[in-house]
DNA sequence: GAAAGATTAGTGGTCAGACCACTTTCAAAA
DNA sequence: TTTTGAAAGTGGTCTGACCACTAATCTTTC
């Protein structure tokens, strides 16, 4: 008879306990060794099952500290998909368009929302009408006002391997441009807030942005 | 100095090794034993590596045969981190929204191009009248019709992830919303096909689809 | 007494070797 | 020729031993 792998059932072991014992993400798993005696196994059995968890980013191991129940939200989901989805087509321009994709979503959720009256926004205005701007924390800062983390995420990794189009400082002269943005938001007017952004990420993507130096 | 850990440098040199050696889905991979000699590491170490990519369905390993390069349609990353993850609402709707995220900008590349002329579109006009015609194929159809490969692979990925809205065979009260939403590309009338589009998968995510039985 | 340094216990990271359970292979026996 | 069973090879597991690192504790020094 072929049994069942033993770290398998480690594995949800492990998911049980922590349920039961209500661990919460940053809390203390108890230690390799604890581990194997408490559930009458090798320790290398438990490593197998705690390195299973680690590569899928449930949990988290630091060497001379312990083991500890990572944060839900930075789960590798989205990266490890992205080892398996980008090795074969990326193409730039699926990258480049599926991150517009993003964007655009992230605004109109704004618009639709009550994000832009929320006191972070104030500061991204004020940031705007300052020095050293980085036009990566622009976007950014629109991907989180939106509120949907997964989006986010997406975004992030895809601006990673799709070259960053948003490198680099606002320049003088793309503030109007920007404010406009931000003001179309303000309104709940998507469609401009959209045609606007759009006209701004498009210059920077076809690197054209050398108007503005 | 913190070394970064073995088991993932390990996990990448397979991942080039099977690369470089093109083995197939199906395929032996050599031993552990054999692995651990070539790699220049303990044996233990290299189990680590073996069992998390078992975990995500990357390989599968037969006790007194070997282990072999899986189907990649086996994966079952999605399932695992279900189980760990979903039970929070809020990150299941994200990924709920995420997904429509996607879809409402498939419907808008689909409207801004010419995929409504195609022999393909004609052809999913059909199969809506015929008999048998599941809810994800056409949901799909319209994400394979966007031409963006990325994110019809994304939107995939995110439907195994968050439950399968979808599900099912479309009910003859379906149909009519349906063909709205078909017409509605056709006349590139972005609008009202989204419209359209959200107000049929939102009945269906509610669950409230037996109003259709 | 307080600050700086040294010690120590506990943790994960790795390795080697030993069994066990299982499959395949192939040569010896019927 | 067919059957059998021993051997070789594989993954599964356990043990015990180091190493590298962290954090708490103790000791020394000022």
């Amino acid at each position: 008879m072929n049994q069942p792998k033993r770290y398998l059932n480690i594995v949800s072991e492990m998911r049980d306990m922590i349920r039961e014992q209500n661990i919460r993400p940053g809390d203390r798993i108890p230690s390799e060794r604890e581990l194997a005696e408490k559930l009458a196994v090798g320790r290398s059995t438990i490593r197998e099952a705690l390195r299973s968890l680690e590569l899928l980013g449930l949990i988290e191991t630091r060497r001379g500290e312990g083991t500890f129940l990572a944060d839900p939200r930075k789960h590798r989901l989205v990266e490890l998909l992205a080892t398996f989805i980008l090795q074969d087509n990326k193409t730039l321009e699926d990258v480049r368009e599926t991150m517009c994709i993003h964007e655009t979503a992230a605004i109109q959720a704004i618009c639709a929302s009550d994000a832009s009256k929320l006191p972070v926004w104030e500061s991204l205005r004020e940031r705007l009408g300052g020095h050293e701007f980085i036009r990566e924390d622009f976007v950014r800062e629109l991907m989180v006002l939106s509120g949907n983390r997964l989006s986010l995420k997406i975004w992030f990794l895809l601006k990673q391997y799709g070259g960053n189009p948003y490198d680099g400082e606002v320049m003088p002269e793309e503030r109007p441009l920007l404010k406009n943005i931000l003001q179309a938001i303000e309104q709940q007017d998507a469609e401009t807030a959209i045609r606007d952004f759009k006209a701004w990420s498009s210059v920077l993507i076809k690197g054209e942005n050398e108007q503005w130096r």
